[in-house]
RNA sequence: GGCCCCGUGGUGUAGCGGUCUAACAUAACGCCCUGUCACGGCGUAGAUCAGGGGUUCAAAUCCCCUCGGGGUCGCCA
């Protein structure tokens, strides 16, 4: 038997082209599309590459075009035959492959398929529970191929990055101990030590420490961890990271190398796309005031500012009790809004109202465009009008860089909740005045994140970053005073207003490491019990360093303009953590049950089996 | 756990108290067709409108409950 008949495909449908006109190929697919002319046949052929025509002529062979009437869509053929140019004023500009076809000489069909419970060859909104159990039917849509094609690329990216970088990739155990804090752990039984459990890791974080103590010095992973929390269109009960780790540096040199790395990245497999560099910088505190949010989408304006000075020395009650007792009044612009209706207005109001705060007070400047020194007070609406000065609108409109026609949205109250309220707000207005350029990556970096702050269930202090996040030296004497004025070195990397990354650098002397957790209320016994082997590590030479770990579905997401990870996951859970293609999680035997000394509630106890 | 949205032939939609014996597109099946490419033409079949209960002379349509799905808040060190 001939060499070459070994493979099933001597060429790819994608690869086809005029260039090879005249050559005898084999190829192998899915029937995408079939157009049965009664005579003629045509067949578009689809692969991984892409689509090819295939024609079958009863001419050229009678029994093949016998065989090609019975194609249907999705039915898995080997076609050999000629690849020729399309006569002339019959080539496709749609296809890659348009200016020439495969004149078919033979067929086999390797498989027929039942009619799809979707299509696969059009790009049609399909219920993503039916996708989702028949994944394997929808990842063969190209689309989804091209979004997994993407990830492929862009993990290769990641890793050869690194390697040039002169990082190691270390893997690191997936069955580890739970820890206390954070996530819910997901737990794995053990057989050989009864009542006793692993936990699947939330991240590689101690362990990736546990390196640097070692002395890798640069390692990296793409790594998979497990939360057992609910999920949001950005978060799934496993995702993977991108961990990273070095000893002996300082915060900018991990935001300068994660910069360089979405830089290069991103100008490789989106070219297309805009991209803000150097990368914005600025504080936790800052992003509040500014942005109202700790990860601030930087693809429009509308930044909220304070006018609490101007709002005090007004006669608006408002305003002046809300300054008078410690809070804030800020707002923000919208643009061309002064013409909104009394139901707009009212809508942002309820809006204001469900996150928290006691109203909105908006300031129209008019309904027109115009000159803000022509500002008249006839012409501005709203309810702390008659309690304003026409000075005072004019400084307010000032400071917010409002014009003429512009909106203005005014929150007063604490200054947390006046900053979050605004936020989303200011979220609210860019989407529906459209300011958000989707062909953007605005990526940035949030930095020095409070080291702790309050538990809502426990009233205890709990870390914002982690554990192991290491203070700013200058606020180290608040540790135990007032430990949530203390500030980490921390950092955040977000991207179009979602998280991608946060890391920081790390506590790497054992008496911070107790004294910090001390502060947390934690008593000596505890922390030995659940960090001891931590503490013991960098008792031997543990040197400093730090890190990050970016959330490598979000990154792909965004690179892929996807709605939600699971467009760019191959299998993923739904919103229930479930796995529809399988069924998971499912019921096990009691015989499995027993083998790992677990006994459930009786109601899900499965009946020991007697057979 | 709270709130919001969705559930109609295989798929995607329309219908939102009576004209619904449920419409349209596409897929499927049959016949015709030698240059189509979302091929075309003719025909056939396919839905107890997620499930249950209620209101009403009358429910796909209104109300309640349940189930399933999505979004979000809480939660996610």
């Amino acid at each position: 038997m001939p060499q070459e008949i070994a493979l099933l495909k001597t060429h790819t449908c994608g690869e086809l082209n005029r260039r090879r006109v005249g050559n005898r190929v084999t190829l192998a697919g899915w029937v995408d599309r079939r157009r049965d002319h009664g005579g003629l046949i045509f067949v578009d052929l689809r692969d991984r590459s892409g689509i090819v025509q295939v024609v079958f002529n009863p001419q050229v062979a009678k029994v093949v075009h016998d065989l090609a009437t019975e194609l249907r869509s999705e039915f898995v053929v080997r076609v050999s035959g000629e690849v020729a140019l399309r006569p002339k004023g019959t080539e496709n500009p749609k296809l890659p492959t348009g200016e020439i076809e495969v004149i078919a000489g033979e067929i086999t069909i390797l498989n027929r398929s039942k009619t799809p419970p979707f299509y696969i060859n059009e790009e049609v909104e399909v219920e993503e529970n039916l996708r989702l159990k028949y994944r394997y039917l929808d990842l063969r849509r190209p689309a989804m191929q091209q979004r997994i094609i993407l990830r492929h690329r862009i993990v290769k990216f990641i890793r050869d990055f690194f390697n040039a970088e002169g990082f190691l990739e270390i893997e690191t155990p997936i069955l580890i101990k739970s820890t206390p804090e954070g996530a819910r752990d997901y737990l794995v039984p053990s057989r050989v030590y009864p009542g006793k459990f692993y936990a699947l890791p939330q991240s590689p974080q101690q362990l990736k420490q546990l390196l640097m103590v070692a002395g890798f010095e640069k390692y990296f992973q793409i790594a998979r961890c497990f939360r057992d929390e609910d999920t949001r269109a950005d978060r799934q009960p496993e995702f993977t990271q991108i961990d990273l780790e070095m000893s002996f540096v300082e915060a900018e040199d991990i935001t300068n190398l994660v910069e360089r790395l979405m830089i290069s990245l991103a100008k490789t497999v989106r070219p297309d796309m805009k991209l803000v560099e150097p990368f914005p910088r600025l504080t936790y505190a800052e992003a509040m005031e500014r942005f109202g949010s700790d990860k601030p989408d930087f693809r429009f304006g509308l930044e909220i500012r304070d006018i609490s000075d101007i709002a005090a020395a007004s006669k608006f009650g408002v305003f002046c009790s809300a300054v008078s007792d410690g809070g804030k009044v800020k707002g923000i612009c919208a643009p061309g809004c002064g013409a909104y209706t009394r139901g707009q207005l009212e809508e942002l109001n309820r809006l204001a109202q469900s996150l928290g705060a006691g109203g909105l007070v908006t300031i129209a400047l008019g309904s027109a465009p115009g000159d803000l020194g022509d500002l008249q007070m006839e012409m501005v609406k709203s309810v702390a009008a008659r309690y304003l000065t026409i000075e005072q609108v004019k400084a307010i409109a000032q400071k917010m860089n409002a014009r003429m026609g512009d909106l203005m949205l005014i929150v007063a109250g604490k200054g947390n909740l006046v900053d979050e309220v605004l936020g989303e707000l200011r979220l609210h207005m860019g989407r529906q005045l459209k300011l958000i350029d989707p062909n953007s990556l605005s990526f940035a970096f949030v930095l020095d994140f409070p080291l702790v702050e309050r538990d809502k269930k426990t009233g205890g202090w709990k870390p914002v970053v982690h554990p192991f996040t290491m203070p700013k030296e200058e606020d180290l004497p608040l540790l135990e005073s007032a430990p949530d004025r203390v500030r980490s070195k921390s950092y955040d990397i977000v991207c179009n207003g979602y998280e991608i990354g946060g890391g920081s650098i790390r506590i790497h002397t054992r008496d911070l490491q107790k004294r910090v957790f001390a502060a947390r209320g934690y008593i000596d016994e505890d922390i030995e019990e659940l960090f001891g082997h931590m503490l013991e590590a960098f008792e031997y030479g543990a040197p400093p360093h730090g890190g990050i770990a970016l959330g490598l579905d979000r990154l792909i997401m965004l690179l892929a303009g996807a709605e939600t990870i699971r467009e760019v996951i191959a299998f993923p859970k739904n919103q229930n953590a479930a796995d529809l293609t399988f069924n998971a999680p499912s019921p096990v035997t009691w015989e499995q049950l027993d083998e790992l000394h677990l006994k459930l509630h009786d109601e899900y106890h499965p009946v020991p089996e007697d057979r």
